[in-house]
RNA sequence: CGCGGGAUAGAGCAGCCCGGUAGCUCGUCAGGCUCAUAACCUGAAGGUCGUUGGUUCAAAUCCUUCUCCCGCAA
């Protein structure tokens, strides 16, 4: 099939990688290059670099809502869109467009962990199970039919940077089998009564409130490795915390209870036990390693 | 030119401000002790102190070039 494609992040590129082999893909669209990253540099995305590299032609659209660039992705003549985490809203004209619509690839179950972050909300709450929905698009966000999903289980290892990838190859092949079967699958509605939406991920949450359950705490630091990644301040100086485990221990929470063989720091109802931690300027690191140099006093509260 | 931290033994760090034979914790290897151990004791190996040039009697340390890594902000 012919197809125009639309994504922006990391997690688009092995849908990308697998789509190509299969289909044709006239176009791709993303998000416009930004001011980002260290040195503040004028960076592409993922998507973006992956197209150039392919030889395929890219637009970057502020918005998809004026005529004129409707006209122009008209003018490719696809006879499908494909949407992978793009970050723009689609107007209904986008979604009329092409004769077999628009078909997304969404990082969650649906109807549960509609919107931004699906990935990192699913493990945060504590999800035993994650997966890839494909869906004919609607006009409400992630509110079309669904024509296809996959579940993975989520463990008590599984974290966000994990999921993250094994989803992106789910989604993948599972696009790709439904683009092959698609005209002979029936579209499901989703269960409106069982919506849940999974919000964007707010710097501000990730620092580390040691008032939490140990059990809520381990998850959502879990959830956000690597990214974000949650972290707390000791003696000015930031640490982002990768692994940690609950820990039977009691005392005013975010108290350090043991910083010299290991980094144990008391919750709200129980304790947990970090296990990777990064200093800033550091690479991150078992804290066994961190240890050897540095260490934390005990006694302190964060 | 957005702000900032870092590169020292296999790992993690100190030493740098106030130049003077490179150190700590751990790991590794050898030996010892022990019923036994991730315990303890003794000993050993292992580093052109990221790169370039300079200052100096002398540079990990001061100045300079470059490379790489990372935190913040956006």
């Amino acid at each position: 099939m012919k197809i125009v494609f639309m994504g922006t992040p990391d997690f688009a590129v092995p849908i990308l990688d697998k789509l190509v082999k299969e289909h044709v893909i006239l176009a791709v669209y993303t998000r416009a290059p930004k001011v980002s990253g260290r040195g503040n540099r004028i960076n592409k995305t993922p998507v973006h670099l992956w197209a150039e590299a392919h030889q395929i032609p890219v637009h970057t659209p502020k918005s998809l809502k004026s005529e004129e660039e409707q006209a122009i992705m008209r003018s490719y003549q696809a006879d499908l869109g494909i949407v992978a985490a793009y970050g723009l809203l689609l107007p209904q004209a986008v979604l009329d467009m092409y004769p077999k619509g628009c078909i997304n690839v969404h990082a969650s179950l649906l109807p549960r962990w509609r919107g931004a972050a699906p990935i990192q909300r699913a493990i945060e709450a504590g999800d035993k199970q994650s997966g890839i929905s494909i869906m004919q698009m609607a006009l409400e966000l992630d509110a079309g039919d669904v024509l296809a999903q996959e579940a993975t289980p989520i463990n008590k290892n599984t974290t966000g940077g994990d999921l993250h990838d094994t989803l992106a190859d789910i989604g993948a092949n599972l696009l790709c089998h439904t683009l092959a079967n698609l005209d002979t699958i029936t579209p499901i509605k989703q269960d409106e009564s069982l919506v849940t939406y999974a919000e964007k991920l707010d710097k501000t949450e990730c620092l580390i409130d040691f008032k939490m359950a140990a059990e809520k705490l381990v998850a959502k630091i879990r959830a956000f490795n690597p990214y974000p990644a949650m972290y707390f301040m000791y003696k000015g100086e930031r640490f982002k915390v990768y692994e940690a485990e609950v820990c039977d221990m009691s005392d005013t929470p975010g108290k350090i209870i043991d910083g010299k063989k290991r980094l144990v720091i008391t919750t709200g109802d129980n304790a947990i036990n970090i296990t990777k931690i990064q200093r800033e300027g550091k690479q991150p690191m078992l804290i066994n390693d961190l240890l050897r140099g540095f260490q934390f006093d005990n006694g302190t509260l964060i």
